[in-house]
DNA sequence: ATGTCCACTAGGAGTGGA
Protein backbone atom coordinates (compact mmCIF):
# COMPACT_ATOMS: atom_id res chain seq x y z
CA UNK A 1 0.00 0.00 0.00
CA UNK A 2 0.76 3.06 -0.79
CA UNK A 3 0.50 6.32 1.42
CA UNK A 4 1.50 10.03 0.34
CA UNK A 5 1.10 13.32 1.74
CA UNK A 6 1.00 16.73 -0.55
CA UNK A 7 0.31 20.24 0.15
CA UNK A 8 -0.83 21.34 -3.20
CA UNK A 9 -1.64 24.76 -2.92
CA UNK A 10 -4.78 25.07 -3.98
CA UNK A 11 -6.69 22.18 -5.74
CA UNK A 12 -7.96 23.96 -8.65
CA UNK A 13 -4.47 25.26 -9.56
CA UNK A 14 -3.40 21.70 -9.47
CA UNK A 15 -5.90 19.64 -10.13
CA UNK A 16 -4.20 18.09 -13.43
CA UNK A 17 -0.78 17.94 -12.07
CA UNK A 18 -2.82 16.20 -9.15
CA UNK A 19 -3.62 13.71 -11.57
CA UNK A 20 -0.99 13.32 -13.83
CA UNK A 21 0.63 12.01 -9.87
CA UNK A 22 -2.06 9.75 -9.11
CA UNK A 23 -1.31 8.23 -12.41
CA UNK A 24 2.02 8.07 -12.82
CA UNK A 25 2.85 6.98 -9.21
CA UNK A 26 -0.18 5.04 -8.56
CA UNK A 27 -0.94 5.89 -4.42
CA UNK A 28 -3.64 4.01 -2.48
CA UNK A 29 -4.24 6.76 0.33
CA UNK A 30 -3.15 10.50 -0.39
CA UNK A 31 -4.15 13.03 2.30
CA UNK A 32 -3.94 16.85 0.72
CA UNK A 33 -3.14 20.15 2.06
CA UNK A 34 -4.41 23.63 1.12
CA UNK A 35 -7.45 22.54 -1.38
CA UNK A 36 -8.42 26.44 -1.27
CA UNK A 37 -11.89 25.16 -2.32
CA UNK A 38 -15.15 24.49 -0.75
CA UNK A 39 -16.40 21.34 0.03
CA UNK A 40 -19.34 21.92 -2.76
CA UNK A 41 -16.87 23.06 -4.77
CA UNK A 42 -14.54 19.52 -5.04
CA UNK A 43 -13.99 18.46 -8.30
CA UNK A 44 -15.37 15.22 -7.12
CA UNK A 45 -16.06 13.75 -10.43
CA UNK A 46 -12.03 13.89 -11.56
CA UNK A 47 -10.88 12.08 -9.06
CA UNK A 48 -13.63 9.43 -8.91
CA UNK A 49 -13.11 8.99 -12.98
CA UNK A 50 -9.30 8.35 -11.41
CA UNK A 51 -10.74 5.68 -9.34
CA UNK A 52 -10.34 7.51 -6.31
CA UNK A 53 -12.88 8.71 -3.22
CA UNK A 54 -12.35 12.24 -2.04
CA UNK A 55 -13.43 12.69 1.81
CA UNK A 56 -12.40 16.33 2.47
CA UNK A 57 -12.97 19.60 4.99
CA UNK A 58 -13.01 22.89 3.11
CA UNK A 59 -13.45 26.70 3.24
CA UNK A 60 -13.14 29.14 0.74
CA UNK A 61 -10.27 30.93 -0.59
CA UNK A 62 -7.61 29.42 2.14
CA UNK A 63 -6.48 25.82 3.97
CA UNK A 64 -8.31 22.86 3.53
CA UNK A 65 -7.77 19.54 4.30
CA UNK A 66 -8.78 15.88 2.45
CA UNK A 67 -8.15 12.18 1.96
CA UNK A 68 -7.97 10.44 -1.37
CA UNK A 69 -8.76 6.69 -1.30
CA UNK A 70 -8.39 4.61 -4.26
CA UNK A 71 -11.50 2.27 -4.63
CA UNK A 72 -9.68 -0.68 -4.75
CA UNK A 73 -8.26 -0.47 -1.09
CA UNK A 74 -11.46 0.52 0.55
CA UNK A 75 -14.99 1.46 -1.42
CA UNK A 76 -16.53 2.99 1.47
CA UNK A 77 -14.14 5.07 3.45
CA UNK A 78 -15.45 7.22 6.28
CA UNK A 79 -14.60 10.35 7.73
CA UNK A 80 -14.50 9.86 11.29
CA UNK A 81 -13.78 13.85 12.37
CA UNK A 82 -13.08 17.35 10.84
CA UNK A 83 -11.83 20.23 12.57
CA UNK A 84 -9.96 20.77 15.26
CA UNK A 85 -12.02 21.79 18.54
CA UNK A 86 -11.88 24.85 20.08
CA UNK A 87 -9.10 26.64 16.69
CA UNK A 88 -11.90 26.67 13.91
CA UNK A 89 -11.09 30.48 13.99
CA UNK A 90 -7.55 29.40 12.38
CA UNK A 91 -9.64 27.46 9.42
CA UNK A 92 -10.53 24.05 7.89
CA UNK A 93 -7.30 22.73 8.66
CA UNK A 94 -7.98 18.40 10.00
CA UNK A 95 -9.54 15.76 9.09
CA UNK A 96 -9.52 11.90 10.03
CA UNK A 97 -10.59 9.45 8.40
CA UNK A 98 -11.63 5.36 8.21
CA UNK A 99 -9.93 3.88 5.20
CA UNK A 100 -8.36 0.36 4.65
CA UNK A 101 -8.43 -0.69 8.17
CA UNK A 102 -6.17 2.55 9.05
CA UNK A 103 -7.13 5.70 10.88
CA UNK A 104 -5.46 8.52 8.58
CA UNK A 105 -5.44 12.26 9.70
CA UNK A 106 -5.04 14.74 7.09
CA UNK A 107 -3.30 17.79 9.06
CA UNK A 108 -2.43 21.63 7.68
CA UNK A 109 -0.26 23.15 10.57
CA UNK A 110 -0.52 26.68 10.23
CA UNK A 111 2.22 28.78 9.19
CA UNK A 112 2.70 31.39 11.95
CA UNK A 113 4.10 34.16 9.89
CA UNK A 114 6.91 35.44 12.09
CA UNK A 115 7.66 35.27 15.88
CA UNK A 116 6.56 38.21 16.28
CA UNK A 117 2.37 37.36 14.56
CA UNK A 118 -0.49 36.56 16.78
CA UNK A 119 -0.23 33.72 13.99
CA UNK A 120 2.86 32.27 15.30
CA UNK A 121 1.18 32.02 19.04
CA UNK A 122 -1.60 30.48 17.39
CA UNK A 123 0.28 28.22 15.79
CA UNK A 124 2.01 26.54 18.64
CA UNK A 125 -1.20 26.36 20.38
CA UNK A 126 -3.07 24.19 17.21
CA UNK A 127 0.14 21.86 17.75
CA UNK A 128 -0.65 21.58 21.40
CA UNK A 129 -4.22 21.40 20.23
CA UNK A 130 -3.15 18.48 17.71
CA UNK A 131 -0.98 16.71 20.28
CA UNK A 132 -4.34 16.74 22.46
CA UNK A 133 -6.73 15.67 19.77
CA UNK A 134 -4.36 12.18 18.90
CA UNK A 135 -4.04 11.61 22.30
CA UNK A 136 -7.81 12.12 23.07
CA UNK A 137 -8.83 11.06 19.46
CA UNK A 138 -6.79 8.38 17.63
CA UNK A 139 -6.58 4.72 18.38
CA UNK A 140 -2.89 5.01 19.04
CA UNK A 141 -2.82 0.81 19.34
CA UNK A 142 -4.38 0.88 16.56
CA UNK A 143 -2.85 1.58 12.73
CA UNK A 144 -2.97 5.23 12.78
CA UNK A 145 -1.04 7.54 10.71
CA UNK A 146 -0.98 11.26 10.78
CA UNK A 147 0.14 13.46 7.63
CA UNK A 148 0.54 16.75 6.85
CA UNK A 149 2.13 20.23 6.22
CA UNK A 150 3.78 20.53 9.86
CA UNK A 151 5.21 23.87 8.90
CA UNK A 152 8.00 22.44 11.39
CA UNK A 153 11.60 21.66 10.34
CA UNK A 154 11.78 18.40 12.81
CA UNK A 155 15.43 18.32 13.62
CA UNK A 156 18.54 20.66 11.94
CA UNK A 157 19.12 17.81 9.44
CA UNK A 158 15.93 19.13 8.08
CA UNK A 159 16.75 22.64 7.10
CA UNK A 160 18.96 23.71 4.30
CA UNK A 161 20.58 26.33 6.81
CA UNK A 162 19.71 25.04 9.97
CA UNK A 163 22.54 27.78 11.67
CA UNK A 164 21.48 30.59 9.82
CA UNK A 165 17.99 30.14 10.65
CA UNK A 166 18.73 28.92 14.34
CA UNK A 167 15.47 30.01 16.47
CA UNK A 168 13.65 31.13 13.22
CA UNK A 169 10.23 30.69 12.57
CA UNK A 170 9.76 26.77 11.47
CA UNK A 171 12.88 26.00 13.88
CA UNK A 172 11.87 26.91 17.15
CA UNK A 173 11.82 24.72 20.40
CA UNK A 174 7.92 25.27 21.30
CA UNK A 175 7.10 24.74 17.33
CA UNK A 176 9.41 21.37 17.66
CA UNK A 177 7.96 20.20 21.29
CA UNK A 178 4.47 19.83 19.01
CA UNK A 179 6.33 17.27 17.78
CA UNK A 180 7.92 15.93 19.52
CA UNK A 181 4.57 15.20 21.91
CA UNK A 182 3.70 13.09 19.36
CA UNK A 183 6.19 11.10 19.52
CA UNK A 184 5.94 10.64 23.20
CA UNK A 185 2.07 9.51 21.96
CA UNK A 186 3.40 6.66 19.89
CA UNK A 187 3.62 8.04 16.71
CA UNK A 188 7.20 7.67 14.47
CA UNK A 189 8.41 9.82 11.68
CA UNK A 190 8.27 7.41 9.26
CA UNK A 191 10.70 9.00 6.32
CA UNK A 192 12.91 9.76 9.20
CA UNK A 193 12.67 6.39 10.80
CA UNK A 194 13.40 4.81 7.22
CA UNK A 195 16.54 6.74 6.68
CA UNK A 196 18.13 8.44 9.61
CA UNK A 197 20.88 10.48 8.36
CA UNK A 198 19.45 11.44 4.99
CA UNK A 199 18.49 14.87 4.27
CA UNK A 200 15.43 15.58 2.05
CA UNK A 201 13.45 18.79 1.40
CA UNK A 202 9.78 18.32 1.52
CA UNK A 203 8.90 22.13 0.43
CA UNK A 204 11.00 24.79 -1.36
CA UNK A 205 10.29 28.75 -1.93
CA UNK A 206 8.92 29.59 -5.04
CA UNK A 207 11.14 32.71 -5.17
CA UNK A 208 15.26 33.09 -5.75
CA UNK A 209 15.53 29.82 -7.47
CA UNK A 210 15.21 27.78 -4.03
CA UNK A 211 14.30 24.61 -5.61
CA UNK A 212 17.34 24.46 -7.67
CA UNK A 213 19.75 25.64 -4.99
CA UNK A 214 18.18 22.82 -2.78
CA UNK A 215 17.44 25.62 -0.13
CA UNK A 216 14.48 23.86 1.02
CA UNK A 217 13.28 22.47 4.57
CA UNK A 218 11.46 18.70 5.45
CA UNK A 219 8.42 20.22 6.77
CA UNK A 220 6.09 17.35 5.70
CA UNK A 221 5.92 14.75 7.56
CA UNK A 222 3.90 11.33 7.76
CA UNK A 223 4.08 9.90 11.51
CA UNK A 224 2.51 6.37 12.14
CA UNK A 225 1.86 4.12 14.99
CA UNK A 226 4.17 1.20 15.67
CA UNK A 227 1.51 -1.07 14.00
CA UNK A 228 2.31 1.11 10.56
CA UNK A 229 5.86 1.39 11.19
CA UNK A 230 6.68 -2.20 11.16
CA UNK A 231 4.78 -2.28 7.51
CA UNK A 232 7.53 0.47 5.84
CA UNK A 233 9.07 -0.63 3.04
CA UNK A 234 10.55 2.56 1.39
CA UNK A 235 10.18 6.22 2.20
CA UNK A 236 10.69 9.10 0.20
CA UNK A 237 10.02 12.72 -1.73
CA UNK A 238 9.37 13.20 -4.78
CA UNK A 239 10.85 15.85 -6.00
CA UNK A 240 9.85 14.85 -9.80
CA UNK A 241 6.79 16.77 -9.11
CA UNK A 242 8.20 19.68 -7.49
CA UNK A 243 9.03 20.40 -10.77
CA UNK A 244 7.55 22.06 -13.89
CA UNK A 245 5.63 19.79 -15.88
CA UNK A 246 4.39 20.32 -19.36
CA UNK A 247 4.29 24.17 -18.59
CA UNK A 248 2.67 23.64 -15.87
CA UNK A 249 3.47 25.31 -12.55
CA UNK A 250 4.40 22.81 -9.56
CA UNK A 251 3.44 23.29 -5.47
CA UNK A 252 5.86 24.74 -3.81
CA UNK A 253 5.70 21.64 -1.90
CA UNK A 254 6.67 17.80 -2.85
CA UNK A 255 4.82 14.87 -2.37
CA UNK A 256 5.76 12.27 0.37
CA UNK A 257 5.61 8.60 -0.39
CA UNK A 258 5.38 6.02 2.39
CA UNK A 259 5.26 2.53 1.09
CA UNK A 260 3.84 -0.44 3.20
CA UNK A 261 3.87 -4.21 2.97
CA UNK A 262 0.05 -4.92 2.33
CA UNK A 263 -0.90 -7.27 5.02
C1' DA B 1 16.93 41.03 -4.57
C1' DT B 2 10.38 41.26 -0.92
C1' DG B 3 13.20 37.58 -6.61
C1' DT B 4 6.79 33.59 -6.96
C1' DC B 5 2.44 31.86 -6.95
C1' DC B 6 -2.39 31.77 -5.35
C1' DA B 7 -7.28 33.70 -4.50
C1' DC B 8 -10.11 37.55 -4.30
C1' DT B 9 -12.21 41.70 -6.01
C1' DA B 10 -13.12 43.66 -10.03
C1' DG B 11 -13.59 44.60 -14.46
C1' DG B 12 -7.30 45.77 -14.23
C1' DA B 13 -3.96 45.72 -11.02
C1' DG B 14 -3.53 45.68 -6.05
C1' DT B 15 -3.82 43.12 -1.62
C1' DG B 16 -3.01 39.50 1.74
C1' DG B 17 -1.17 35.01 2.51
C1' DA B 18 2.34 31.51 2.17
Amino acid sequence: MRLVTWNVNSLTARLDFVLDFLAARAPDIVCLQELKLTDDAFPHLAFEQAGFRALTHGQAQWNGVGVLVRRDVDPEPKIVATGLPGHESMGARLITVRAAGLSVTSAYVPNGKTLEHPDYQAKVAWLRGLDDYVERRVERGDAAIVAGDFNVVPEDIDSWDPAGHAGDIFHTAAEREGLSRLKDLGFVDLFRDKHPDLQAFSWWDYRAGAFHKRQGLRIDLVYGTERVRSRVRDASIDRDFRKKREGRTPSDHAPVIIDLEDT
